[in-house]
DNA sequence: CACGGCCAGGACCGAATAGTCCCGGAAGGC
DNA sequence: GCCTTCCGGGACTATTCGGTCCTGGCCGTG
């Protein structure tokens, strides 16, 4: 672990980009397969199968078990947040909000509702187990809902939504809803439920819209 | 399971009440620990030794660890339901609700926001693992959500809510809040997100109260 | 009061799985 | 072009945990 901060005399690299290859697939497989199965179902022997590597690899590369989960913490947070900041970071208007749902749910109806979020499955599996790996989830979290809120106050600020509109709060909400909505789609293999909810948290925000373009509440 | 319809030609009790005292302990401490540990990280010698009984019983009253999840599923499931027809079957106004969503808020904070919903977990830890937990899961939350909605629809009828408010989407809208903000809060250790994510529900449904008490939308 | 069935206890077994070790071989510096 | 260094492979070990089995004793019944 911290033993490359102890610096041998001459420069030793012990970066070499095919073990960060390797390293990578590990990962990638670990992704995978602790999407459909779960964290805790998962076993080293399913991830080393499916990333065509060892269980030496395995260890070179992560102390143990729970080092490779917390790498997959932060490898799924990257991914999800670089996915997501290609959705929210030009969110300028009510009908982007509702892109980027649409996006979701169609990305969740290609499994029928299944698996649930990559980031809200672990925050259940591991909060009450690994506490980095729990305050590791809720930046990422903080992170994502801070995308959503930044858009917001965009349009907060431009006028689009009134001032009286909370946009921390109003992300929290929208951010829950989609979370208890990937929760009760993954539990009825159907996305309907993550869609009433996720309209539900955009019928809220668009209460808060300001009047010009119209304000009925149906 | 079904061997008790085999009826034996003499009247053979298998029903003792040490027995079923027995079987009750043994669910208690299953629920305690796997409440919060997570089913799969609680061990079957975990919940004997929390139920001061023995391998023998365990096996004697479940057939194998996955039946004795199932009727953990079963057993959480009558308790949250009736729970739950305590603080919604008489639901008839929205200053109900508001009580409703208080005690819930209350009793989560005790754990300062930690293990979530015994359900929520549940169905996010077993619905890819157990087809049969699953189902029955989702009959469980069906009927949940049905306490709710019979609760809006009651609302509806008394004129308390406007006829174009459809109380099934907004129970699973409310159902959806409730377990996103579970979710969000066992990640924070901290019950505010569930909080807001219930007062945005709560607020939506707001918005479908009829006029004469008044409707300001903020 | 004796007998038989059911329940409690816990030692024991086997499989699965996390974690270790050693060797072969490729890459890159001298 | 050799030699050191590090990466990859997979056999091996240890432990945990699910599941079995045998023993003893309590309880109700004839």
């Amino acid at each position: 672990m911290s033993d490359e901060q102890v610096a041998a005399p001459t420069n030793r690299r012990r970066i070499s980009q095919r073990g960060i290859a390797t390293r990578e697939r590990i990962l990638e497989a670990a992704n995978r397969l602790m999407f459909v199965r779960g964290v805790n179902a998962t076993t080293l022997d399913d991830i080393r199968e499916a990333s065509q590597t060892s269980k030496s690899q395995l260890y070179h590369h992560f102390a143990d078990k729970q080092e490779l989960v917390r790498a997959l913490v932060k490898y799924r947070g990257a991914l999800v947040l670089q996915r997501e900041r290609g959705g929210l970071e030009r969110l300028r208007s009510f009908s982007g909000l509702v892109r980027w749902r649409n996006a979701l749910v169609k990305a969740n109806s290609l499994n029928n509702g299944r698996y649930g979020c990559g980031l809200g499955s672990m925050a259940v599996e591991l909060s009450d187990q690994d506490e980095q790996a729990r305050s590791m989830l809720l930046e990422t979290f903080a992170a994502w809902e801070k995308l959503i809120s930044d858009g917001l106050h965009r349009m907060r600020d431009s006028g689009a939504l009134r001032p009286d509109a909370d946009p921390e709060k109003l992300a929290t909400g929208l951010m829950a809803a989609l979370q208890g909505g990937y929760l009760l789609a993954n539990a009825a293999h159907n996305v309907a439920p993550m869609e009433v909810a996720l309209d539900m948290a955009l019928e809220h925000i668009k209460s808060y819209l300001s009047e010009p373009s119209g304000e009925p509440t149906r």
